[in-house]
DNA sequence: GAGTTCACG
DNA sequence: ACGTACGTGAACTCA
């Protein structure tokens, strides 16, 4: 098939838009009705004819080389009403967003440089589509060039096509007769003379009998009727020089490139803002096309017999591949390939037993000669190991990749990653398939969507891949990215692999007693309250303690009156239904987050729950756990660590070994602060709280109260969260004042704590960022702002981060050691949980001692650092004895 | 879906 | 004069 080239004469349809258009605004008050209606009628025809290659041609103000042989050319024209003219610019910057090809030259119109580049296109093998509102390029029909002339009406776009034989059909003219015919007929618009006193009906006669205008002058004196003829003879100077003025040019002394006009790239991020700022949303379909926009996404292969495989594989071993895996409930759908040498591949599971498949890619999956890279390798693992695949190491997962270059995004997924790195807009999943309810799935698709969409993910893979890659590099990430980030995304597919057993019998006695629990107090605040009500909605409860039984001391949220804790805790003494609705809450926390939501998780095959383990969700580094989440089980009150029980080994050989490290973040603190006091702190190895009260508050270590050790402490977490008076004062209950002197007493005995904290913000400040002991980032954007609340969070931000973001670089190391180390001691015990600064080892009793070892060495030599680390061994039958 | 509350480090 | 400690996830109510 023919490449074809769209010519669009620019002014026309944006003027046949602006009139077919009802005056639009968008809510800035900027017209933009005429931009839209040539968008339309662009994307439509763009659609229909899927040119190679598109320019669109634009008048110039200048007079033209018709004005120089015709003073009154066009002098009947009245210029541009101004809205339209204010949208002309933002067209032109839609266009040049699109990378759409745009031309005009000086002295001719848009028709000229449209008949010329239609010219060369046809004589370069390009087939040439106009697109005009103006009649006066039917000249340029042939029997291979289409005119196509659109129409806007009533909001939708027609088009009248003609070639050739449409303009003789319909004008009884050739084309080339056509310019003829206007010379003789003239036109109002142009204010092309024409013979006065001739119009279109004879105009057509004539023409149609004689063909030329010069003819028809020769032959004055034949043509009927009479008066005709006369007139012609007597205008035929007019008649000449109409024909000069309707006649398209084509040999434009224009300079270009046809390769310049197939750059189009509709779908970008840059035209989606624009189009999303002109609030034309009905054009961002357009970002929908399942096809990723850009690349080789069609010229894809598709597997049609397996014994091509080997093939394939040759052509992908030791070379960098890109791959994705289409799977819905552990069903694959199909499964592409990207690398340089073999381009796009598709293997659909609709045409093969995905056994089979499964089987001739196998050693793909499993043999390190192949360099693998995708995205989200840990789905990927899960989902072989299904089919008996053990994958090995992927060298590059581009959606870790991406948290590690930025932390702070809210989704990793492919089209964010296009967008974001080679500023391509692709469709999401959630376009492809819909969300929610509606969603659609893999297999509603048609073949061809989803291969290209499955090849078209794997192409971005693989060149999202090369960016990003340098990125990471010139970041000083590779370490952090390759020795741990990468790493660990095996020994969490593990974790959520192996799970945690659950006593199911002691869970649900556990589930019982709180229920009985429940029943009963919540016949007691019934009692009290004088009437029955949802205990639950903090409306309802905050009207009946603030109001129905008018207890004082009440705070308000946006909504109403708070019944935190926080505020309920300083009237339960006073009121006995605070304290019961207190306890009431312990319970009800307990019962729904945990007891039944432990339940509704496990699975009843195997009495275990099987946590996620997100690595790229948190801002600071650390992983988090959902569905459930077992990072944060009950342990500060006796009634919810007795929770704990019921998290026990697989079986009697099995024993729990457990590590935590012990004040992680003070001692990042004096490492990364280096301040010598506190250094020196962590030497004596001493309870670090009392320690600090005795410094701070300059009385010997013997003779530290237990009020002055928990003020301490209280300064120890306010500082690593970047404390303020106000906050430490209501934490210890303690006037502003004598928050401030603590605070202040604080700094003078370890300085460089105050150094650090007012460095870290000011190279925030200027850099725009901060960062972790091993290279992690984090963008502060709060940190400038004009706005003192949003500051002082960035302020605090920037304080906390490399703390809190350190220690879990450190015990990621841990992490990816301790699971190397079991592993090279061929040890039947494994990692199974992971609890910021906590791990949690499912121990064979027979390997108890060796695990012990390896927790221990492998946390506290993770890094080097001032200070020692020191984790702290348990081991016991249930999580709940580990202390 | 936003807001509130509360469990953890 | 401002509002007030970092990082998470789940359950619940209510609009």
């Amino acid at each position: 098939m023919k490449e074809k080239i769209m010519l669009i004469d620019g002014n026309s349809i944006v003027n046949r838009a602006f009139y077919g258009v009802p005056l639009l605004t968008n809510s800035k008050g900027v017209y933009t009705n005429a931009v839209y209606g040539f968008l339309n009628i662009l994307f439509k025809l763009i659609e229909e004819e899927k040119p190679s290659y598109i320019a669109v041609a634009f008048d110039l103000a200048a007079p033209t080389f018709r004005h120089k042989m015709y003073s009154d050319y066009k002098g009947t024209r009245k210029g541009m009403p101004n809205e339209l003219g204010q949208q002309m610019p933002v067209l032109k910057e839609v266009l040049s967003l699109m990378d759409i090809y745009e031309c005009s030259l000086e002295g001719y119109e848009a028709d000229d440089i449209l008949g010329t580049l239609s010219e060369e296109a046809y004589n370069s093998g390009i087939l040439p589509v106009i697109v005009s509102g103006d009649r006066d390029l039917l000249q340029l029909a042939t029997d291979e060039i289409k005119v196509r002339i659109p129409k806007t009406k009533g909001g939708r776009t027609e088009t009248e096509d003609y070639y050739a034989k449409d303009v003789i059909e319909k004008y009884n003219v050739t084309p080339i007769e056509f310019i003829d015919l206007k010379a003789l007929m003239g036109d109002a618009s142009d204010n092309i003379p024409g013979v006065k006193g001739i119009g279109e009906k004879t105009a057509s006669k004539i023409i149609g009998e004689y063909k030329t205008i010069e003819a028809a002058i020769e032959n004055a004196d034949k043509i009927m009727p009479k008066s005709a003829g006369a007139k012609i003879a007597e205008f035929k100077d007019d008649a000449i020089l109409s024909k000069k003025l309707a006649t398209i040019k084509k040999d434009v002394p224009l300079e270009f490139d046809f390769s310049d006009m197939g750059n189009m790239s509709m779908a970008n991020p840059k035209a989606y803002e624009i189009l999303k700022e002109l609030e034309f949303n009905s054009l961002l379909k357009l970002f929908d096309n399942p096809i990723i926009e850009r690349g080789s996404s069609n010229k894809y292969k598709t597997v049609k017999n397996l014994s091509d495989v080997p093939d394939i594989l040759k052509a992908c071993k030791n070379k960098e591949t890109a791959y994705t895996l289409f799977e819905e409930n552990g069903e694959i759908f199909g499964l592409a390939f990207y690398n340089a040498e073999i381009g796009g591949v598709f293997v659909s599971a609709g045409d093969f037993l995905v056994s089979d498949i499964v089987s001739a890619f196998k050693s793909f999956f499993e043999d390190g000669d192949y360099i693998k890279i995708t995205h989200d390798t840990k789905r990927d693992i899960a989902i072989l190991r299904l089919y008996g695949i053990e994958m090995s190491k992927v060298s590059f997962d581009i959606e870790i990749a991406a948290y590690v270059i930025n932390p702070t995004a809210e989704r990793y997924s492919f089209d964010i990653i296009a967008k974001e790195y080679l500023n391509e807009m692709v469709s999401s999943e959630e376009e492809v398939l819909g969300k929610g309810k509606g969603k659609a799935s893999y297999a509603s698709l048609e073949e061809e969507k989803l291969a290209g969409y499955c090849v078209g993910q794997a192409e971005i893979i693989y060149r999202a891949k090369s960016v990003m890659s340098e990125r990471i590099s010139s970041l000083g990430q590779d370490k952090l990215f390759y020795d741990i980030e990468m790493p660990l995304v095996y020994v969490l597919a593990d974790m959520e692999k192996y799970g945690i057993k659950i006593d199911k019998e002691a869970l649900i006695e556990y589930q019982g007693m709180l229920s009985v629990k429940i029943d009963d107090i919540t016949k007691e605040i019934y009692e009290l309250s004088g009437e029955e009500f949802n205990i639950n909605s903090p409306k309802q409860l905050g009207v009946i303690l603030f109001e129905k039984l008018g207890i004082k001391g009440s705070k308000k949220t946006k909504t109403g009156f708070s019944t935190a804790a926080e505020v309920l805790e300083k009237l339960k003494y006073d009121y006995p239904i605070v304290d019961k609705i207190l306890t009431y809450r312990q319970f009800a926390k307990l019962k729904s987050t945990y007891a039944d939501g432990l339940l509704s998780v496990m699975d009843p095959k195997t009495n275990r729950v099987y946590s996620t383990f997100n690595q790229t969700i948190t801002a600071t580094g650390r992983i988090s756990s959902t569905e459930p989440n077992l990072q944060n089980i009950p342990i500060r009150l006796e009634l919810g660590r007795e929770l704990r029980r019921v998290f026990v080994p697989e079986n009697e050989d099995y024993v729990f070994a457990d590590a935590d490290y012990s004040q992680i973040e003070l001692r990042v603190l004096a490492h990364i602060s280096g301040d010598e006091n506190l250094i020196k702190a962590f030497f004596e190895n001493q309870d670090i709280h009392r320690l600090t009260a005795s410094q701070v508050l300059n009385i010997p270590f013997e003779d530290v109260t237990p009020a002055q050790r928990n003020a301490a402490k209280a300064i120890n977490f306010g500082i690593v969260y970047g404390i303020g008076p106000f906050s430490l004062s209501q934490d210890l209950g303690i006037t502003m004042r004598e928050a401030e002197r603590y605070i202040k007493s604080y700094f003078a005995k370890y300085p460089k704590i105050k150094e650090y904290m007012d460095k870290t913000i000011k190279d925030a400040q200027e850099t725009g960022f901060v960062l972790t002991m091993m290279g992690r980032r984090r963008i502060v954007p709060e940190i400038n702002s004009n706005n003192f609340n949003i500051r002082g969070f960035g302020e605090r931000i920037a304080m906390n981060t490399p703390i809190q973001g350190s220690a879990a670089d450190i015990i990621k190391i841990a992490m990816v050691r301790v699971s190397e180390s079991l592993k090279k001691s061929d040890l039947k015990s494994r990692l199974i949980l992971q609890v910021h600064d906590e791990l949690l080892i499912e121990a064979l009793k027979s390997e108890i001692e060796e695990v012990k070892k390896i927790l221990k060495h492998e946390m506290e030599n993770a890094v080097s650092m001032k200070v020692p680390l020191i984790a702290d061994v348990h081991t016991g039958a249930s999580w709940f004895e580990l202390k």
